[in-house]
Formats: structure tokens, sequence, C-alpha cells
DNA sequence: AGCTACTAATTGACATGTCAATCAGCCGCG
DNA sequence: CGCGGCTGATTGACATGTCAATTAGTAGCT
């Protein structure tokens, strides 16, 4: 007559087909928005997201410059990942990299005359196909629903993720 | 007291502030969900969401097996990302590539016992921690909200979207 | 000063994606 | 047949990401 553990009564709970139906679809959707807008600011001023999102951050700091650090912290960037990127856009000549007064480790990022303008030609198209693919496609209960779900799901991935590694990922798309 | 172009009248129209925080919003948490789901693939199962999509196919695939062009298309990968994809997963013993019988240009994509348990040991905690992550965070009101948000962006992506290159991407995750 | 611990940033190795080029085998048609 | 064009798949070059060292400088403590 033991009573341990007779059935496995697991802890886990799965989604339904229809549950599971709007994931992929939800997923999928938002997968290919953002391809879409990657593409399109792509062929339009040969930037990245990536790119944009580091060139939105320097072109609003004061001076046009920002410590790496600071940078990587305001996009949520992880510093390798910027340390790669930004090597590319120096070589580029998107930006520049300037000794830090205040402390010699550091590294202060600096936008170029041709960053700043490549930005400044890609910013208006950029938002207008966000307002195109994204604002455009929804009626304004569904926007309003759609920064709901967003938050509902940000909180509960603040209090229920963060246990493995990653975060929110992927500012200034 | 000209009257011409005073005004750039322009034809694009951009988002207001709040659109543009909703966007940011949605997209960058999507990411995020994105990528705790991965994190998590990857931690409990040594797959990525790559990997998975690939097992996925393969195993509701008669004889586990397809064509490789076929997977492609059903996952809606390009054929060069999954042919990367599958040599880093051959070398994993995940799957296994043989000549195809009909058309000898052609290659059968087999999963072999290895992959197939790999893929088996992941999907209920993937499953479940889609339940937890997605499912469990939003009320079934915003799960259906959800849902038609998706199919709208996606309808309006497909009229408005596929005049640049990409397409929506990146299924099976 | 000297030692230790911490922090800033970069680096290297490798996984993953995209695009263009290539290579081989199929097929229709003179 | 045989040739020109299409299709299936791979490859190479390179952009982008992650993770684990590594390097260099700062800071606190004795």
């Amino acid at each position: 007559m033991t009573h341990d553990t007779p059935r496995p009564r697991r802890a886990r709970k799965l989604p339904t087909t229809e549950e599971l139906r709007i994931w992929r679809d939800f997923i999928e959707t938002s997968e290919g928005l953002r391809s879409q807008l990657t593409a399109r600011l792509q062929s339009e001023s040969s930037l990245s997201s990536g790119d944009y999102a580091v060139l939105l951050a320097l072109s609003e700091a004061e001076g046009h410059r920002m410590r790496s650090s600071d940078l990587a912290a305001h996009i949520d960037w992880e510093r390798s990942r910027l340390s790669h990127h930004l090597g590319r856009m120096e070589r580029r000549d998107l930006i520049r990299r300037e000794e830090c007064a205040a402390d010699s480790r550091g590294a202060d990022i600096v936008l170029t005359a041709t960053g700043l303008q490549s930005f400044r030609q890609a910013t208006v198209p950029h938002l207008s196909a966000v307002r195109e693919l994204f604002v455009a496609a929804l009626t304004p209960e569904q926007l309003t629903a759609a920064g709901d779900i967003a938050a509902a799901l940000r909180a509960h991935l603040g209090s229920a993720g963060r246990q493995r590694g990653a975060g929110a990922r992927a500012k200034g798309i």
C-alpha cells in the first residue's frame, strides 16, 4: 500500500492544440515582421537593425558619444556583441572609438558625420515602414490590445524568466 | 507670399509616439520570448530552435524522411540555410543524408535514432515552456486577441510586404 | 607601496543566417 | 541523340550572435 509517487502527476501542463496554434502564429508573425523591417531598412539605407539601434542611441546621446558599457546597457545588448558590432561599424566609418579621458580602460563611442547622415536618411523610411507594416495593419483596439499583451508577457517574463541567462533582448528595431 | 510646396505634405505617414512605443514593446517582447524559449530548449535538450524545427518536421514525416527541398518548404527556410544547418546536424548525428532514388540530384534527409530520441526528450519541456511563458501569461481574452492580431499582421504582411525579398520566416519555434 | 578583487572592453572559437555562385542531374525539343 | 535551360543541393564569403577566456586598468585594504 505505498503511496509514494504512484502517478507522475506532472507539474508541467502542456498547451492545447489551439493555444499552440496561436503561439506559432504569434511568434512566426513577429519574426516575419522583423525580417520585413530589417530587409527594408537594409535596402533603403544599407543599415542593419543592429546598426540602427546603435546609431539611434548615439544620435540621442549628448555630444553624439557614449561609453561603450552605457551604450550596451541602453540598447540591452551583451557587451561582446556590441564590441563585435562596433568593430564592423567602425570599418564602415559609421562610428569611431576614442580613448576615454575619465577611465583609461574605457572607450568612448562617437558617432561620425557619415554615421549621423546614414541614420538621418534611414529614420523616416524606417518609421514609415513601421507604420505601414504594423500600425496600419491593426485596428485601434487591436493596437491597444497588442500593447497590453506585450506588457503582460513582459511582466511574466520578468518574474518567471530570468532563471536562464537571457532577458529581454534586441532593442531598437 | 508664395505658397508653392510650403509644407512637404509627405506621402509617408509616421507613427505617433504612442504607436511607436507599442511597436517597440511588441517587438522587443517577442524577441525576449523567443530568446527565453531558445535558451530553455538549449539547456534542457542541447537543441537549438532550428534543430527543433527540423526534427519536428522529420518526426512527423512518413518514414521519418523527407526530401531536402520539401523540408525547406515545410519549415519555410531558405535552402542554403537548411543545407548549412543539416551539415551541422549531421555532424551531431541527429540526421543523415541519403541518396534519393527517384532523382539522383536530390537528397533524402533521414531522422536518426539519436535525433528522434533528442526530439522526444525535448518536446514536453519545450511545450510546457511555451505554456508557461506565453499561454499562462495571458488572459483567455488576451490569448484570443493575440491570435487575431497575428492574423491581421500576417494578412497585411502578405499583401503589403512580399515586395522586398523576405516573407514569413522561422517556423517551428 | 603592494596585493587582491573587481570592472571595461576586446578577443577567439564557434553557431547561425544571407546572398551569390557553382555543380550536377533532369527534361523538353530540334 | 544532344544541347540548352531549369531544378536540387551544396559551397564560399561574409554578417551577426553567444559564450568563455583574456587583457588592462581601477580601487580598496593593509
